[in-house]
DNA sequence: CGATTCCTTGAAGGTTGTCAACGTTGGTGG
DNA sequence: CCACCAACGTTGACAACCTTCAAGGAATCG
């Protein structure tokens, strides 16, 4: 009866059930920069990542285009486009990377009928709906640094889970002009603020290569607002204007 | 065998079964500015809102708080929570509002077995996610002149679409700080900005009520046009003048 | 009517975008 | 191998945008 120790297993169920689905399928491959519709003839699909990193996108008139989510090997793209009648997002590969293709309309809904694969669709869905409140939340509420060092932390923790990396230096495809349609900043701002990050010894982006140096200081980053810029003094306020009434002393 | 044609009539009963559901369930009122969490007793519940105004937030340690998304009247609201381990958003009311509860964990799953409902359920997930990916290209792309000018055209599209609305005036519930949380803005900026947009007589918000007056210019606004006061310039970027003192901003 | 909370406005300063120019890299073809 | 090209990275100067601080006015509610 205890359906809380049956979800979790039901859930496992369900991934099996899509891995097998997407194993049915044709898979492919596509190099890097080039927009992941090609392979579709015109009915709706989704794609499992196997390998490689592939970004969502959506352009805004203005010239300005705006990435709204990346994703990383072993993440299934397309899920919440499916059953929408526009299909306005796109997606691009950032890499060239592996994908398997299952058709929404013939094999999808004929899937959704089971309730694991429901209920782990939904799952998914979910999950990439938590991700982009966090970004949401993050563009919303932080500057420069803090997009950047929440970004970094987000990418680490996500290979993390996955077992794809073990060391505080990974592989980082993204552009610096990509990085900054990312967190919603120009590409001079993002270098500015890279360099200021690598002179302070906090990460090191560059070449398509992140280095957390200080993981202390960059989650600290992603938190509060601002640097405790230097390390040695604690509370060596010694900016010339001083809190009038101080009210905010530990945080 | 056309699914094409038989997947909207099949959303349309997963609909049905859903909302049947949510009418055998108990419902009940808050008043305004309350927690949503606090007619729970500690499992996970989905909300369908029958009347008034909800919405999702982020809390941030520094003490900034960001609204994730918004919730009108016939909006389900907690689908993506549902099945994630982690609790981590939360829902307030903007309005006194009316509620059905579903038990998430005993009903919702049994539910899902239903293909209709999965599905449904599916779309909703998506529709939910499509807002989030439009405001995070929304926040990154434009500025706050733009931001609010989208803002105010999603609310009149939103709430035309459920037939709440004929006109372009209509009521708004949210103070300006929550304007700000919802936009990334700060109080004080969102303020100079309405004023802006009133004197210009494009929109009027005051007074938890919108009034739509140019609803051209606004829309041009929401594309990111700076300012369009009178002039229709074309293309004559005129870039190569080495000069920037030109660019008067009809202010 | 006192007490919040919200709205409004000004001044000052920090953050970020734009513009422009140049350096660096990697691929392509002669 | 080298010239060339295109895309990306880097830097400085300057202006626009936005936040913070501060203080007073208006609305709401017990």
């Amino acid at each position: 009866m205890s359906i809380n120790v049956g979800l979790p297993s039901e859930l496992a169920l369900g991934r099996r059930g899509l891995s097998a689905s997407f194993r049915r399928s044709p898979s492919c491959t596509l190099r890097s920069g080039e927009l992941l519709a090609a392979p579709v003839r015109s009915s709706k699909v989704i794609y499992h990542l196997l390998t490689g990193w592939a970004c969502q996108f959506h352009d805004l008139p203005g010239g300005r285009r705006a990435i709204v989510d990346i994703y990383l090997p072993g993440d299934v793209i397309g899920l919440d486009a499916v059953l929408l009648t526009r299909p306005p997002e796109e997606v691009f590969t950032l890499t060239s990377i592996m994908i398997q293709v299952i058709d929404a309309e013939e094999v999808l809904i004929e899937l959704m009928a089971r309730r694991s694969i429901a209920l782990y669709i939904a799952w998914l869905l979910g999950q990439r709906q938590r991700r982009a409140d966090r970004r949401l939340a993050t563009i919303s509420c932080l500057d420069a640094r803090g997009r950047l060092a929440t970004m970094v932390l987000d990418f680490y923790t996500r290979l993390c889970r996955r077992k794809l990396i073990t060391e505080t230096i990974f592989n980082f495809p993204l552009t610096q002009i990509q990085i900054g349609d990312y967190l919603g900043l120009s590409v001079v701002h993002v270098n500015r603020v890279l360099r200021s990050l690598r002179d302070e010894r906090i990460v090191q982006l560059e070449k398509h290569s992140v280095t957390i140096l200080d993981l202390e200081r960059l989650t600290s980053l992603a938190q509060n607002r601002r640097t405790v810029s230097s390390s040695a003094g604690t509370g060596e306020r010694s900016s010339n204007e001083s809190h009038p009434s101080g009210s905010q002393a530990a945080e």
